[in-house]
DNA sequence: AGCAATACTTGTCATTTGGCAAGTGCATCG
DNA sequence: CGATGCACTTGCCAAATGACAAGTATTGCT
């Protein structure tokens, strides 16, 4: 076994988590890889599978009964990965998650989840903590949507998140900023212009 | 002390929840009450009150940098209110929450939720239970900004949640629904005129 | 009752955005 | 190496929405 796994870095970078309780969590975790379009979640299914992705990037997204794609997540390497309401909720997801690029990454079900959150008040704490940090930033995204111009989202997504442009096409990116990729591209072409 | 509060009322419906321990849950809870108008919370504050709000409506807002209010929630009467970030994070909230009517509500501080929490597995399951609905009502909202017209949304409330436009002025619900105080009364016209 | 504040509507006009279609450049694949 | 597909851009026009201002209705207060 070892004892400086991405996982286990991840985990006591929280402060949450101390050097034998991430080593008792990391135990449980399987690793597990995904090839490029390969889908972590499909729409219909249960997301039974709490994930941990150390390489690669990954986005979740909807279909409208028009059946166009929207972006409603984004995860970069280094993130929890799992669609709450299905996996929490148990019941059929209404997004797909799927890999952006080959990733790597370890993961656990539901079941094991519950056990280690049972046996391990330090992980259902950083479980609950990870939980509300989601919360908050969808919170924040939601106010950004109603307050802020479509231009300013983008400019604000490019500032602090710049990585996200070399993983993720501006097509997929527009829908995740609320605008049509035509419409970002207009965006972008005004920013250029100063 | 009663046995059969809305407080127990509400727990016990939510079948996670036995009924001695129901009890045992709203001993802790404290009778509160505001006057319409009255906050329970305000920006810069921390949030450490969970409230079930027994009768009345509220809502939470947060203000844009040019002073603008802009709904972030509302809140029926049998429902828990709190600020997820604020309340579990520990530090000031960016948003207020409002009575809009004169309320009833029970509350309890950060401290003793956590050792309700820490002594009742039963009610921390409940607890998660109710962040993850709030969690996937939010993506709803979120899918459906994006999705559909200031219009459906609009519709789609009305039909959905009627009562609400008995307790909150349109301007409000306006920029729930993440439109102007014009457009949304613009939008009514449209649907009146079938 | 009378006054003031607030909620809601409406008109006008500018701006943003969407829908669609075409065009360009790049990459993948046989 | 050529062909097909995809990402991105762009032009054109229509629709949706915002900003501002004015008008009406309602509510609340004294």
């Amino acid at each position: 076994m070892q004892e400086n796994t991405p996982l286990i870095r991840f985990l006591l970078a929280s402060g949450m988590i101390t050097a034998p309780v991430a080593a008792e969590i990391a135990l449980a975790f399987r690793p597990m890889e995904f090839a490029k379009e390969a889908f972590l979640l499909r729409e219909g299914q249960l997301s039974d599978c709490y994930l941990f992705l150390e390489q690669g990037w990954m986005r979740g997204y909807a279909l409208t009964p028009k059946g166009v794609e929207v972006t409603t997540a984004i995860y970069r390497p280094q993130q929890v990965v799992f669609e709450v309401s299905s996996f929490f909720q148990r019941r059929p997801s209404q997004e797909n998650i799927q890999a952006l690029t080959p990733c790597k990454a370890s993961g656990i079900t539901f079941a094991e989840l519950n056990h280690l959150f049972h046996s391990l008040p330090e992980f259902r704490e950083f479980g609950r903590s990870r939980l509300v940090m989601g919360f908050a930033a969808l919170k924040a995204r939601m106010l950004s949507m109603v307050t802020e111009t479509a231009e300013a989202r983008y400019a604000s997504l490019l500032q602090h998140h710049p990585e996200i442009f070399q993983h993720v096409p501006l097509k997929q990116i527009a829908s995740y900023l609320g605008v049509t990729d035509s419409s970002l591209s207009r965006i972008r072409r005004e920013l250029m212009h100063h």
